[in-house]
DNA sequence: ATGAAAGCGCTAACAG
DNA sequence: CTGTTAGCGCTTTCAT
């Protein structure tokens, strides 16, 4: 079922129909009225390919997301999502599985399919490749640190200052032995956070330990190796930063397994503040980085972009404030003391 | 740039061109090599919408998804997505957010841009509407329970059954007085597991109070909230069945917040069997639902009739078996000798 | 092996 | 207010 059938149905010219369906208000009321009865009853849909040819908005945005198992990257989409629904566009979501070349192959699937803007999560890829799409004109934005330096907007946090902190409020509580636990993906953001930790190591004349900075799957399962291999180490360390609330549930978890208690035999501070921080047991000091927003914000910056193509929006940069958020997990044992 | 561009540049014909990208073997390799330069050099992608115009396979499926900040309904989606995947096809994935409007306003869009197939995850749409896409001849599958009865495929538990197991095993602890607390969508999968909760007691002669009977939000806050009304009631019970774990994590939380021990003074079982349930502390006895074969299994189905549309697939269903996880928060034998 | 030309379904001037 | 018609970019006969 085409446009000219409905056309000959209704006896009228492609082009009458063609009207009603774009521009309605130009058309008599019963010539009109007549057209969409017939669409209605035929359940005509104008063929989106043909329709694509000859217009050039479609009405959509894509998200690349890292991975859909983890409840962080789903906050943010969940951002994304509330900003394209409100202005009605329709939002298609990519499951990236922390794969370069299946983030490529999305993309170019995004493009050829003409969304009119793009939302990256963490991307993978590096400088030039971004700068590739931003040749093509085709609007995109970063929300979460990025790999190399394209000329493309970003919403982040200073993941290097939140480590530095999240470690510093580990000294303070009293410890000296602290170990360093970062997940595999992504690398930049991720050794930001080491940085952060040296930094902060650094500062407080607390020598560095290599074999307390471990690498791991970011999983709650990675965590849970990982916390295994702390306990292993001949002089384990007495409180563990992780660099994700995933990784730091893991710990906890092999903590548990190992009856070793959490904070008065292992402090524990995690990062990003998902839902799930504050309900395990002991509920989860850690790094509240504002998911939902950056998702909002990144969003509506693709949407600056898309109204207003001329627009300088640059190398924008927002970056977003994170907190630490200090609950049981990070205690250190006179502190509880005072505390309880 | 298009196609006629290129041709010109390599002063050739369109159709040598289309050649190249579509049966190369049908090109002198001189002309070809020339061609296929002249491409790259360019940076030429065929235009998705004409070419849509002419072909009918879109190597797209959609997945709609009921709310993605429901960790249950990823690993369906993660299920579907790993066999999209394999099969060389991106997945779009749309976010319904429990809203009936936009699950179908997705769905249209879906359709629009001629995925070659849908899944719906729990569908929210009733037996017509669902009837209505598959008239339009677009493969369509559904995971999880289904609302009005159309022919579709489907693949889903016995959440009837399953709801009966659970209960019953809060009944063999020496329960009596068990609390049921579902969610508040999808409604029929809601009410199944209310009915399986009903027959367990029937069968076991425990009278039903219809104060135990809670509906709440499907979330860990509204499992929350109804565990404090719970304690609310003159006389709580001592058991409580909830429709996910995602609510039964909401009633352990409230359960600590007012010093309740779980499961010493109130067991709880919950149902999915997500990532969490095994985090929780205590940890989460539940319904083990086969999440991620239930999205594989349905993307199966889907690529079943996409690439044999004659074939009849009708309204195959598949049942899958779930299983009683028993892990602490339902209480130990321990507490039946300590009862009686 | 290659080119010319006829569509695919739709939109938007341009005429009337 | 409505019809005619020229594309949009590509694929695919049908010739050569």
């Amino acid at each position: 079922m085409n446009i000219r059938n409905i056309a000959e149905k209704a006896g009228v010219s492609v082009a009458t129909v063609s009207r009603v369906l774009n521009h309605p208000e130009s058309v008599a009321p019963a010539t009109k009225k007549k057209i969409e009865e017939i669409i209605e009853q035929e359940e005509y849909t104008p063929n989106w390919f043909a329709r694509g040819l000859n217009f050039n908005k479609t009405g959509t945005i894509g998200l690349m997301i890292p991975h859909i198992l983890n409840p962080g990257h789903m906050e943010i989409a969940k951002g994304v999502e509330d900003v394209a629904h409100q202005k009605d566009y329709t939002t298609f979501m990519c499951n990236v599985e922390n794969d370069v070349h299946k983030e490529k192959k999305y993309l170019d699937n995004l493009i050829k399919r003409r969304v009119d803007g793009i939302v990256l999560i963490s991307s993978l890829l590096n400088g030039d490749e971004l700068q590739n799409i931003v040749e093509q004109n085709i609007p995109i934005v970063l929300v979460g640190e990025n790999k190399g330096n394209a000329n493309v907007p970003i919403v982040r946090i200073d993941c290097h200052l939140a480590a530095c902190k999240a470690t510093k409020h580990l000294l303070e509580n009293g410890y000296r032995n602290i170990g360093m636990l970062y997940g595999d993906t992504p690398e930049i953001e991720n050794m930001r956070k080491v940085s952060g930790y040296r930094e902060a190591l650094r500062e407080e004349k607390v020598p560095l330990k290599n074999e307390y900075i471990i690498l791991a799957e970011n999983t709650i399962e990675g965590g849970y190796l990982a916390g295994k291999r702390y306990l292993e180490l001949k002089d384990p360390p007495q409180a563990i930063f992780a660099s994700s609330d995933l990784l730091a549930i893991g710990v906890i978890d092999a903590m548990k397994d190992n009856d070793v208690r959490v904070p008065e035999e292992m402090a524990i501070v995690g990062f990003d503040n998902i839902r799930m921080a504050n309900i395990v047991e002991p509920k989860l000091t850690t790094i509240e980085k504002p998911l939902h927003k950056m998702g909002v914000l990144g969003t509506r910056l693709l949407f600056d972009m898309i109204e207003d193509k001329d627009s300088e929006v640059g190398n924008k940069e927002i970056l977003l404030q994170s907190k630490l958020k200090i609950r049981k997990s990070s205690g250190h044992k006179e502190r509880i003391g005072e505390m309880f």
